[in-house]
DNA sequence: GCCATTTAGCCG
DNA sequence: GGCTAAATGGCC
């Protein structure tokens, strides 16, 4: 018997379940294989994953196993564990686990197809007609249209369906579907490999002696082809073609003389493949100190149990290096690597930097690539072809059978944390695979989370700290400008006197200038100045940004979570009022006024609106590393990883923006964030400084930021979340409802809340959880979705996790369907 | 999530 | 009573 779990179970029905293996398929499933299988009352065709093969079940009559599926995939021991794992810790079924871990290309896809239910035939044809004259007539016009349809093409994707014959398809699909008119079934979409032929002689052919060999056959393509195969050894069977005209006809002929062996293999696309490797100046050995941190992490891997160190080193303190020379070492140690970085950071010059030290045994694993490439990358890791991977979140499921250490680059990054379905953090999983592997967990930063530094102090993770700078380069001097100084002189622009007088300095000296600005759009939002009303979009409950169209140069409003975008009203909505006041400065704001203060300067943006592909941003921060640009204005994407020789000023033109967010990571973020952008400047021979223009310029973040002192920040902060009880002094559980009817949400969050409540007091009344809530959500609205939370702080350990994941269970079966309900496990913000 | 079954809601 | 719509519960 095989015992399964359902790659598509809803949380509340993923359990085991128990399917018998017909006769013919006896030895053909194995555990950690996929396998099809009729599932609930409808028999619906579901993909599942085979956990367990078993002698007997405890259930009386059990359905057959339909066939294997996917047979290039299996899960081995420790992949299964971490399905487990993560249903666990993370509250998401098995099969979301499976999911997130193998590539989506891999996995044979089940469609719908709907047909006509054709009567019995009978000898009396004109019986049928008749019948179906009356199924007919019975129809309306759209059902008519659908089944002439369906009458004319046979068997037809659902998809396909919806394509040609409108959207209110699915209904009437349904519909005709439980009248017995007519039939669905899932069919197997099979997704391939993508393989290629190729030809060598065989061991008895391989003569040294073209003559003699050619003797062997008659037919002059033969004769070519030998000839071929001789020069060349082993060549794609396409190749062979194309450079000499032999045909695949002709290499079967010779194959069945056994002269020519046919081999098939699998091709692996590599979408850096054109990357050109360029030798990058992989510097100049270490310094002591990095050789130092190298040699302590070196010891840890050699220690040969699990093992986690943070590394702690301030921007331009070379830990990138340290990184590169210990993965090398383990990997002539025979070991795999795995490399997570940050999405941003993946850029081809990071690519290239580890393409030139590792060759093609380092495979690139990010969201750009498409399904296949994803798919050819994880095949060539599992075939044993790779030793080391570098990739974003996802990566961390990069199938190597022995890894040495695992890295994450910029560990406190919240896009490690994901926040759809399996909402996983890739710590947790990279520490539970290390722990597997008996490998080394390395997790590197210049701002380490709160989370990861106190399990440094504590002495979990081994604390590793680079304190120099590359060539002891002296850190940017940052200064700020007191904005409330600037209003009270009545500067209304977002460039203080200050900024205006450093920036002319800056162009003067032929030097380049980055302007952060967490704000897209031209001005926040719009006002008016005689009610105070603010102009908000209309399906979710935030307001309108007012942006700048780039040709016209007129301004719309544009809601930056829905996408909707209107034209500006002619006087204000609610008192009618003609003149409208625009608030608040965004990067269009900035970079109009910059066009204006300095005409003749080269200024460029780069926000979601001038930047929506990967190749735009490689573009843009091409040109500005070209100095084709002497000011570049930007948000959250200018701020990371990128090294500008030239850039010498740094300006943060809002940095309170931030910092007030209603979030208890808001601290950490925000200085995070500041040390980042005043780190871009100066990084090359010229010495920087940074402005950072503010309303609170006696703010302890900002102090500390300014003058990255991390360990001040990280004790005021760590003072704050114990008080306050955040993490880590404890987990946070964030149940969030979601619902287009506004009115049922509140009901059923209230009863979720009465749910954790009795369960806690009656059934686990030792466990002690602090329920706050349910309340609205910070974004109410969106998109007419509805969404109230619910917060739970708790210690989640084994006990708690157990009681939660009933509670979970009940609630999901209870809850009506028009309510969605999903829990975040440690969220990355609140 | 999907489907069959049960139950509540409604009319007159 | 007799109909439909909505709630309920099992799925191996």
């Amino acid at each position: 018997m095989a015992r399964v779990y359902l790659l598509d179970a809803p949380y509340h029905i993923d359990k085991p379940y128990d399917y018998y293996i017909p006769e013919e398929l006896r030895g053909s499933l194995t555990v950690g294989g996929l396998v099809a299988v009729p599932f609930g009352k409808g028999n619906r065709k579901k993909l599942a994953l085979v956990s367990e093969l078993v002698s007997a079940s405890e259930y009386e009559k059990l359905k057959p196993v339909i066939s294997p599926v996917c047979r290039d995939i299996k899960l081995d021991g420790e992949q299964i564990g971490l399905c487990f794992y993560m249903k666990e810790h993370f509250l998401c079924s098995v099969g979301d686990a499976v999911r997130a871990m193998i590539p989506s290309a891999a996995l044979t896809r089940l469609k719908d197809y709907y047909s006509i239910v054709k009567p019995e035939k009978k000898e009396e044809d004109q019986a049928e007609e008749d019948r179906e004259e009356e199924t007919l007539s019975s129809l309306t016009p759209r059902e008519k249209t659908l089944y002439l349809y369906l009458t004319a093409h046979g068997p037809t994707q659902e998809e396909k369906l919806l394509r040609d014959c409108g959207p209110s398809t699915p209904r009437i699909l349904d519909k005709l579907t439980a009248a017995g008119i007519l039939r669905r079934e899932s069919r197997f979409i099979d997704a391939r490999i993508s393989t290629v032929e190729y030809a060598e002689l065989t061991e008895e052919y391989q003569l040294p002696d073209e003559e003699s060999l050619l003797r062997s056959v008659r037919g002059e393509k033969q004769k070519e082809a030998l000839r071929a195969l001789l020069l060349y050894g082993k060549t794609a069977v396409p190749e062979l073609w194309k450079s000499c005209g032999v045909s695949r006809p002709t290499l079967t002929a010779l194959a069945n003389k056994k002269i020519v062996r046919l081999s098939t293999e699998a091709i692996y696309e590599d979408p850096y493949r054109s990357t050109e490797v360029v030798f990058h100046p992989i510097p100049d050995g270490l310094n002591e100190e990095q050789e130092a941190a190298k040699e302590q992490i070196l010891s840890l891997c050699r220690l040969g149990t699990p093992q986690a160190a943070l590394l702690h080193g301030v921007t331009g303190s070379g830990k990138t290096n340290v990184m590169l020379a210990v993965m090398k070492e383990v990997v002539e140690a025979g070991k795999s690597v795995i490399l997570l970085v940050p999405e941003i950071a993946l850029t081809p010059q990071t690519v290239r930097i580890f393409r030139t030290a590792f060759g093609d045994r380092a495979v690139v694993l990010h969201s750009g690539l498409t399904r296949r490439e994803r798919w050819d990358a994880w095949r060539k890791i599992e075939a044993g072809e790779a030793d080391l991977c570098i990739g974003t979140r996802s990566a961390i499921f990069a199938p190597f059978k022995n890894i040495g250490l695992i890295v994450l680059d910029e560990e406190q990054e919240h896009t490690y944390k994901s926040d759809m379905d399996p909402k996983y953090h890739a710590r947790d999983v990279a520490r539970y695979r290390c722990t597997k592997h008996n490998a080394v967990l390395l997790l590197a930063s210049a701002t380490p989370s709160i989370e990861s530094f106190k399990k440094a102090k504590e002495g979990k993770y081994t604390l590793i700290t680079l304190k120099k700078r590359y060539r002891d380069a002296p850190l940017p001097e940052t200064f700020f400008a007191d904005m409330r100084e600037e209003a009270r002189a009545g500067n209304t622009s977002p460039i203080s006197a200050e900024l205006k007088k450093r920036l002319e300095e800056t162009l003067k000296r032929k030097e380049q200038a980055i302007l952060f600005i967490n704000q897209r759009g031209y001005s926040r939002f719009l006002s008016c100045p005689l009610c105070g009303e603010v102009l908000t979009c209309p399906h979710c409950s935030v307001s309108y940004t007012y942006h700048t169209s780039p040709k016209t140069g007129r301004g719309y409003l544009y809601c930056h979570y829905c996408g909707t975008k209107t034209p500006v009203p002619e006087k204000c909505p609610s008192c009618g009022n003609e003149t409208l006041k625009r608030v608040g400065y965004g990067t269009q704001l900035v970079e109009d006024e910059l066009d204006r203060l300095f005409p003749e300067a080269g200024i460029s943006r780069m926000d979601a609106d001038t930047t929506t592909t990967r190749a735009e941003y490689e573009e843009g921060i091409q040109r500005f590393r070209e100095r084709c640009v002497d000011i570049m204005v930007g948000t959250q994407m200018i701020t990371k990883g990128h090294d500008f020789p030239n850039v010498t000023l740094v300006g943060v033109i809002h940095a309170d923006a931030s910092l007030y967010l209603n979030d208890f990571r808001a601290n950490e973020r925000t200085f995070d964030l500041i040390t980042q952008v005043v780190g871009r400047a100066g990084r090359g021979e010229k010495k920087g400084c940074a402005l950072i223009q503010t309303f609170s310029p006696d703010h302890p973040v900002l102090r500390t930021a300014a003058s990255q002192n991390y360990e001040e920040m990280y004790e005021n902060e760590i003072a704050l979340r114990r008080s306050l009880l955040f993490p880590p002094f404890c987990d946070l559980l964030l149940f969030t409802l979601s619902s287009e009817a506004e009115n049922e949400l509140m009901a059923a969050a209230n009863s979720l809340a009465e749910l954790i409540n009795t369960v806690n007091s009656q059934k686990y009344p030792s466990l002690s959880v602090a329920l706050f809530g349910p309340m609205e959500a910070p974004l109410y609205k969106i998109n007419e979705i509805y969404r109230v939370r619910l917060v739970v702080k708790c210690r989640f350990g084994p006990m708690t996790r157990k009681m939660i994941a009933e509670i979970y269970t009940e609630f999901c079966r209870t809850v009506g369907g028009k309510i969605t309900v999903s829990v975040d496990v440690n969220p990355s913000g609140l």
